[in-house]
DNA sequence: AACTTTTATGTAAGCCCTTACATCACTGTA
DNA sequence: TACAGTGATGTAAGGGCTTACATAAAAGTT
């Protein structure tokens, strides 16, 4: 049962065992020739390192901590996976946790995340804007410890490093495009009070204020992020009038499709939809949905870069903003 | 940096290491004040233990390596998520790993995932089924030393365990379904050769013959999961006449609808579509999609409970297999 | 009172690495 | 020839935990 250790391939390569985790870690010089033996020997033996012991002695596994509220979304899910392959891509492996939207869910799964002594904690999803310093401050307290990278999230902080979507200005144009086009009434749908949802509906807003155009109260609905949820919400508003629709997440956006269709109105030609996100689901609806490439795997990448050169100890920058994309289908057509 | 360790807080509570690691595992009888002392002290200094060192001791981490095709299919994605949420609920953590459809990447992927000396490694997605030994034979290798269970997947083997969903089972009734429903041309549509696509075929052709119908190798088709590459495929098949479509993908049961939109021909007045797996696509698209709910929770529910009780030491089947339902919405109304 | 048990705790050996420092054999230089 | 410098390797000290075994104190038994 006992695998094969350092001892054991020492001997057998006729070397030190500090020889052998020379070789291991290609660190300082080693003979060739001695280099080769140990290789082989290792080969042969089918020998890999424990390890914990080399956890214990570097103090560091190469291991990052992911901390996702939903896999299941698919934005997510694709972060995930872009993550996950290209940390693999540099030697490190990711701990996943799905922690649920709730703040202090989360709270508790950076705290056991932790526990494993990770590289690195990266926040996939947005953190809330309530403005609580509470909320964020354990966020804080990590980044004491290991660099804490946010994806869409933004606290200000030490080692916290924070690439985002540009969703305010996404917003902000996909909100103009619609007033250019004559909608006079956006339904604005969001779901959260994230920080992310905060900087849409800021997007949302000032298209209307700069070109004149009032914010109502009555436009801007609340709902769950959900397909049928939305669809249902949207059915009991019984007196809402609308002619456009942009909604935070593309789950809403399809669900204002389904309300649509349920009450025999006609997409795009009586009302406009545009979502958020590019999921899969904005090409599996009918008509195919406009919507908002967030450009996860971008903001992923940058992350990932971010990270390895700070790792590398290098100096990066704290923001990251990328520039969002309209990925116009069929539900804008004018 | 160093944090506090079992020597501090031994020194602190006026014991022994040996005294405060019984505390810390709950291990053999410790005095209630002693341990009590103990905790205070731990809890006063925020002390957790190394888990390296941990490891080190008792070659284990409590955690568990998953690999998976692809996170960011949703009935994938939704099987991690419950994975990782239930396994957490035991206390160990997931190392997630996303192979890709490749064998010989997925190889590789626990290869990689093994060196991590997890205590148990959890398959999601079917494996080959193309019988040839040497792609499952680093499987039965991998038994030999930690407990393999299988989501979706079957090998045969010691320490291999298998959760199923009761594939052939699934496509059988559906064909059925649409046979009493006088369709006599039904397009299966597959991605893979995997073990659990052959069952789905295998359902396919025995409902046909056992109700004395033709199987028609022009009906099958292979295609990618993707909507828009299925609907392609199809939109490239001129000569191909179908009256009703099962497909074993849910993506590419939206890729039929796709198509027959493009076409022109009305589902489910001329041509009825079935999918599979209940993920979020089938109720995005229009109509919405009757499809297959494999069960993706209960079969993972089945797994975990499995492997606790394996690691309890008691003894477990090796094969499990779950019924599935059809949920039946709007693409096979007649 | 002289013992056996039981309970609580401590000691120290291991688990398998990394790495600072020591050593030794060369090469090159003065 | 003596010595500094270089390269290759070894020695041994951690790193923080678990646990078998040893010990000591308390309780029970005769």
């Amino acid at each position: 049962m006992r695998g094969v250790n350092i001892y054991d391939i020492a001997k057998l390569a006729d070397v030190s065992i500090a020889t052998v985790s020379r070789v291991v870690n290609d660190s300082s010089k080693v003979n060739d020739k001695t280099k080769e033996k140990v290789l082989r020997v290792m080969e042969e033996n089918h020998y890999t390192p424990n390890v914990f012991a080399r956890g214990l002695g570097l103090n560091s596994m190469k291991t990052v901590g992911l901390v996702c509220p939903d896999v299941s979304d698919n934005y997510m899910a694709k972060a995930v996976a872009y993550l996950e392959k290209n940390l693999r891509g540099y030697g490190y492996d990711c701990i996943l946790y799905c922690s649920g939207y709730d703040e202090e869910d989360k709270r508790q799964a950076v705290e056991l995340i932790l526990q494993k002594r990770i590289d690195a904690l990266v926040l996939i999803g947005s953190n809330y804007a309530g403005g609580r310093d509470e909320e964020t401050s354990y966020i804080n307290e990590v980044a004491g410890q290991i660099p804490v990278f946010m994806i869409n999230g933004y606290i200000e902080g030490e080692n916290i490093y924070c690439t985002l979507a540009d969703d305010y200005q996404a917003v902000y144009d996909a909100t103009e495009e619609l007033i250019f086009a004559g909608k006079r009434r956006i339904l604005f749908l969001s779901n959260s009070e994230s920080f992310s949802a905060m900087q849409k509906r800021k997007g949302y807003e000032d298209a209307h204020k700069n070109h004149g155009l009032p914010v109502l109260e009555e436009l801007r609905l609340y709902t769950e992020n959900s397909i049928h949820g939305t669809r249902d919400r949207l059915l009991l508003c019984r007196n809402l009038v609308f002619d456009s629709v942009i909604a935070t997440e593309d789950g809403m956006a399809v669900g204002a499709l389904k309300y649509a269709r349920a009450r025999g109105i006609s997409v795009p030609g009586e009302i406009s939809v545009v979502g958020y996100n590019n999921s899969e689901l904005s090409i599996s609806c009918e008509p195919e949905l406009t919507t908002v490439d967030a450009r996860g795997e971008i903001l992923c990448k940058s992350a990932i870069d971010s990270m390895m050169s700070l790792l590398g100890g290098e100096k990066i920058r704290q923001k990251t903003m990328i520039k969002c994309h309209l990925i116009k289908r069929h539900t804008t057509d004018f």
